[in-house]
DNA sequence: CTCCTTAGTGTAAGCGCTTAGATGTAAGCG
DNA sequence: CGCTTACATCTAAGCGCTTACACTAAGGAG
């Protein structure tokens, strides 16, 4: 009774439900009403049904009704209700990355984790751009209640990616028993979640070898990162670990950064002060603190790498600027994120997925600051991501 | 009639509506249905309504009742779902911001347009999260059906704030139309929709009248960025003002540039190579290609800023470093986040405001490589906007 | 000519939440 | 004691979309 169903359209039309009549009513102050699926239905004469085939090319419709209801789409600027399609699909295609907020030091103005988290957030969102999904983005800012900031978002996402502000281990679970979790960077040491990271072990011992094996430094000074931070703590064991394997090497000093490059000055005061012999190298936790380090140095007339080899960890843009030219590890950054949502994604797909940890290879970017020459001022820089290292490991469960 | 009342939710535990059940089927794989309102009224023997007052704190509710139902809330871990709150509420709480992702030139892997819009996104974030609203964010490819994605946007969030890719004039107030739209950065010069930028105008104003008054430098060369990009064109169009000002001061050359560090060499080995003289100063449509004229020119052996002057315009990080340290004019580009913000937020209040452009104020940077001196490495930055050059504009309306 | 398919559509029940309006309840008051 | 008030709570109608299921008409097979 095609004739029945139109009049059930017609009824609506009249009894002016939602849609068509306060839309032209707004029409002249602020926003129109949009016009909802409805709307379209009863234009084209066709079932709400029939237009949501329409509008996602499934089934078979007959082409001429496809037509005449595309028509109407457009003559109407229909556009389907997000929140609507959420509810009704109980999926929100949306995943949520969060990352904290690391506030300058003051009198730094200088932008600190730019860069890392921005380069994840282009690789998830290229992601997810494929698959039409959206991307929430927020930022934690230190001392912000993290736990309770993660909990109020999962009502809005189908999935999370965790690039730095981790909960507890607890919370962690917690979390992850709710929805599809995935951490980014951090060390590949969590039992509840996915991990994607980069391989920043092995990157330190290639860097740091260098500088032993290479250039035949002894003495190195470390400036690490925050502990919170678990790629920090990567570095630094790495940092541990190779000096252990090379006994003439030895650990001239240590300082407690926080990643900003005003702490990579402080950490240069501290031991230019101490009064003690200079470090052969001085191996940073970051690019930045790197930088820190050189600059202050700079202005104290020591000479880098001459008198001290200084190298960093990121590969961030500027450390190419500098003079002299920052040596590094380069972690794939984008990359990172885009790993990280492709299994956030199949763990969407297929919650009972186990957890696994994926760690993504590192380059070593040899400039001057640890003494190596003719190594210009833009590396070439190839092209080849390096074979992925994955590890298994042993998935929790709820 | 309370026992009457307890009874209608007893029934609707029996009938095993909704949640309940489900979650606990559910619980071995995978993630378990999540509690929802029905489930927390139910056990807490309430309404939904009643809950629903208690989880935003509406209204009179009596205390034990209150208590009774966050207790509830609080060992099922209840989180009320966004989808079904967007729809209900006719306000998805979300607001979408788009840019483009400007892909690096080839060989050229630099990070181009970081550091503008992730600070202006950190801006628009802090001010959202305040709210508890989201943040929704896409970037778009060079090539992309810039007004298909926006539309398909629109559906998720209740406003837009364009960074960059800017659809066509007829297709943005289509848009703004739909819903409320705020531009940041671009020229002022838009009808149909809110702006917020930064005064580049002046601001490129205070930078080469420094070049032309301070330094006494007459023969300029341009170096601009993108056509597409509305920043630039106020950029280009104030260098020519002010070399119209000034008639002993001409322009030595123009360069179309894309933004880019490598369009910034390619500038440089343009002139260099006509064989003509050197211009005074270069002035450059960002840091970027700022950038790269100096590198350009210091791998030819010509001294900045002996030789020439170059100066940019942002204010990147990687400014401050490069030796010569650049000259440049500083955009408040978090702030130019935080405002546009508001100001979508106003408008999403009260669809009906008129448009308005609000132009932020920069700030002129003098460093080294216009020929200041005794500007050293790291330069204090006055938090004082005294020793540089500030100056305000007023805004137009629709 | 009847029965079974199959393509094309329609019906209507949710999805989980908000909220206007209805209803019940307990004081307070003349 | 009946009536007004203020408060606490409930009922139920949506919000706009998806989709299982029902249904019709038109062939085709038997």
């Amino acid at each position: 009774m095609t004739g029945m169903g139109s009049e059930t359209h017609e009824d609506r039309d009249e009894s002016g439900t939602a849609g068509g009549a306060a839309r032209e009513r707004a029409e002249n102050l602020g926003h129109p009403t949009p016009a909802t699926l409805y709307d379209v239905a009863r234009l084209a004469g066709v079932s709400t049904a029939t237009v949501s085939r329409v509008v996602h090319g499934h089934d078979r419709v007959r082409l001429t009704t496809r037509q005449r209801v595309l028509e109407v789409i457009d003559t109407l600027h229909y556009i389907p209700d997000g929140a609507a399609q959420s509810l009704s699909r109980r999926r929100k295609e949306v995943i949520g990355l969060v990352s904290i907020e690391r506030l300058a030091d003051e009198s730094d103005i200088e932008q600190l984790n730019l860069l890392f988290v921005d380069e994840v957030l282009r690789g998830v969102e290229a992601s997810l751009r494929e698959l039409g999904w959206s991307l929430l983005i927020s930022f934690l800012q230190q001392g912000d209640p993290v736990y309770k900031r993660l909990l109020s978002m999962s009502g809005k996402i189908d999935g999370l990616l965790i690039a730095e502000g981790l909960p507890d281990a607890k919370q962690l679970a917690n979390l992850a028993a709710r929805l599809p979790v995935v951490l980014v960077a951090g060390s590949p040491h969590w039992p509840s979640a996915d991990v994607v990271a980069a391989d920043n072990y092995s990157g330190t011992v290639a860097l740091v070898s260098h500088l032993v094996e290479g250039h035949g430094l002894r003495r190195l000074y470390y400036v690490a990162g925050p502990n919170e931070a678990p790629d920090a703590q990567e570095r630094r064991l790495a940092f541990e670990q190779v000096l252990q394997d090379h006994p003439n090497a030895t650990i001239s000093g240590f300082f407690k950064g926080r990643f900003s490059s005003q702490s990579g000055r402080d950490a240069a005061r501290e031991f230019l002060s101490s009064g003690r012999q200079l470090p052969d190298a001085v191996v940073c936790g970051n690019d930045q603190m790197a930088i820190g380090v050189i600059r202050e140095l700079g202005s104290s007339g020591v000479d880098v790498p001459r008198d001290v080899a200084v190298v960093g960890f990121d590969d961030i843009y500027a450390g190419s600027l500098l003079v002299p030219t920052l040596t590094t590890v380069r972690q794939p950054m984008r990359l990172l994120g885009e790993r990280a949502c492709k299994r956030l994604l199949e763990r969407i797909k297929d919650p009972t997925l186990e957890n696994r940890v994926e760690l993504l290879n590192t380059e070593l970017v040899l400039r001057a600051s640890c003494g190596c020459k003719n190594v210009e001022v833009a590396p070439a820089r190839s092209r080849t991501p390096g074979a992925t290292t994955t590890k298994g490991s042993a998935g929790a469960d709820a």
